[in-house]
DNA sequence: TTGTACGCGTTATCAG
DNA sequence: CTGATAACGCGTACAA
């Protein structure tokens, strides 16, 4: 009933395990008769090599690690796929975990996966808290990390990330060319690398354009819709921005509700453009016009490098920064009609 | 540099192994100020017990496996989410494996699975063959497997599911109170069983109508969309139709792409009601009615019947059948303007 | 309270 | 070509 045994398999054939062995891995020499008789028994039995022994052996867990702040977000799902993509390709198995923005949860993540459980990680972070020493302290352990998208600028890791300043500056400078002058910066957590790049991306645009930058046009936003619903509720009505440059997909949802509630017509009275992985951005009413990051490529090439190290021969612990480009897309919500 | 082991901790403080090791596991008796030496002397080393060794051990990985055919998709990535929650509570690790509806990979990550590489299986199949007897071979080794959404009817195994006959006869009664009486049932893959479900919901609405069921309002799809704009383009100008129900998000997404293209108005001309996870529907132009299943209570109710059955003692493998009620809500896309 | 010794299931090495 | 053996790192009887 239970599983089966190298043993057990060696007695039914009156064989040794060494022989046993020898028929599933492809080296040693092994008579053929004899290992096609193996592999026959082994299927009739339904045996397969236990993998916690093996792993044991020959320390190798063939598996890696996703570590992303959420997963249902087009985005993170997308880049998850790609890295399944990646994995499977190279015969690894992929276990994820989600932070929830938390960074206790990050920090008790990254501590246990550095048992032998994996043999590199992947990871998207929190960017909740400043000290990131627990990370140097793990480094030093030598197994292979890399970021994507959110990252932690003080760490010495791969990163792969997209061009956040000038695809900021772009959509900004998208805006102000549409005649708007009071443009809003929605951001979620402004301790992070790409929120702050992102940022600059929209300051320096404001600046190029000889328009002022105002303090009180960035506004610190939620993760819950319910609290943004009410921040951006205020905001609007205070402010009466004309334009709206969400740094996130989530804050651009809620400006939409925002906007109906308040009758607001999107893309006339107000425009808006965002960072965001949505497909049916075109379908959204008004069409949302995107700045859309590869996600799938990104989550491809986080782990095309994570396994360029982990199958090279030599330990160098090469870093490496890829930058793929993200795709402006104009819609409705910044034309009007 | 690399990972230090129970060994070399124990040499360092004059210790045996098993000192150690009682260190770490809560039982036995061990002297508190020892103890409290060896985890300062452990957290200074940043020494963790190798799990591939403890696994070995107690023939526990702790680990279970989420089987998809996708993860970029509303209602997945929230199920995993739901799934991570118990998971994470439970104190195990989760490895996901996407299918992309391939029964090949279907089969091959199952049987992978069976090595002790996990304890568990939380599924949604593919439903791309009928002859599921690898299973039934598999199911001998008794290593719990949890069916979600998608199911095989001939596996003897627990499941949740949603009342989708009960939904689709509500949905497809509410296309006919509007007025509807030309309506295509749209499907992926009518071999699913939850596609028959569903699709029993609809011809028995029709019925009780008095509404004739046409063979030819069925329309098999795909899951690429561009294959799916072409059959609906097709569909949508040969039949006319006034009335869609789609049995999945994507197909009426197609549909809005259709009907956009060929100045159909949405809700008027022709209304669409479908199954999705979608949280923005009625951000849609125009909002879209929708059954919505409880994607991530569907997640944590798999996991805890899953869970449920690990941690019970005796190995009865009780089948559990749950069944969650999906929410009818109705938008524009029915209602017209 | 602590130490010794064995086994979990594999596989590499070394003999034969 | 095949068999015996040791070792991977840990945890637990059992002994002290």
């Amino acid at each position: 009933m239970d599983s089966i045994n190298i043993k057990q398999l060696a007695e039914r054939l009156n064989l040794s395990t060494s022989t046993v062995s020898r028929a599933f891995r492809g080296h040693s020499d092994i008579n053929k008769e004899t290992k096609e008789k193996i592999l026959a028994m082994a299927r009739e039995l339904n045996y397969q090599p236990n993998h916690m022994a093996s792993n044991l052996r020959d320390k190798k867990s063939r598996t890696i690690a996703v570590i992303v702040p959420e997963i249902a977000n087009n985005f993170f799902s997308r880049a998850i796929n790609g890295v399944e993509r990646v994995a499977r390709d190279n015969g690894y198995h992929l276990q994820i975990y989600l932070t929830n923005d938390d960074f206790e949860r990050e920090v008790s993540f990254m501590s246990q996966l550095h048992n032998g459980r994996v043999e590199g990680i992947i990871m998207s972070v929190t960017g909740e808290a400043n000290d990131h020493s627990y990370m140097h302290k793990l480094r030093k352990k030598s197994i292979p990390l890399v970021f994507f998208d959110r990252t932690y600028d003080d760490v010495k890791a791969s990163k792969v990330s997209t061009n956040d300043y000038e695809s900021s500056f772009s959509a900004t400078k998208h805006l102000i060319d549409r005649g708007c002058s009071r443009i809003v910066y929605l951001v979620v957590n402004k301790n992070l690398s790409i929120g702050k790049m992102r940022m600059q991306g929209y300051k320096d645009a404001l600046e190029a354009a000889g328009l002022p930058f105002v303090e009180n046009l960035v506004i610190d936003c939620s993760n819950e819709l319910g609290k943004n619903l009410d921040i951006l509720g205020r905001v609007f009505s205070a402010i009466r921005p004309d334009g709206v440059f969400a740094s996130v997909e989530r804050l651009a949802i809620a400006s939409y509700y925002v906007c109906h509630n308040m009758n607001l017509k999107i893309g006339n009275d107000i425009r808006i453009i965002c960072f965001s992985s949505l497909e049916i951005a075109s379908l959204l009413n008004p069409a949302l016009s995107t700045i859309t990051q590869p996600a799938y490529d990104m989550g491809m090439e986080a782990a095309n490098i994570l396994f360029r190290r982990l199958n090279s021969e030599n330990n160098d612990d090469i870093i490496e920064h890829v930058v793929l480009e993200s795709e402006l897309v104009i819609r409705q919500s910044t034309l009007g009609s």
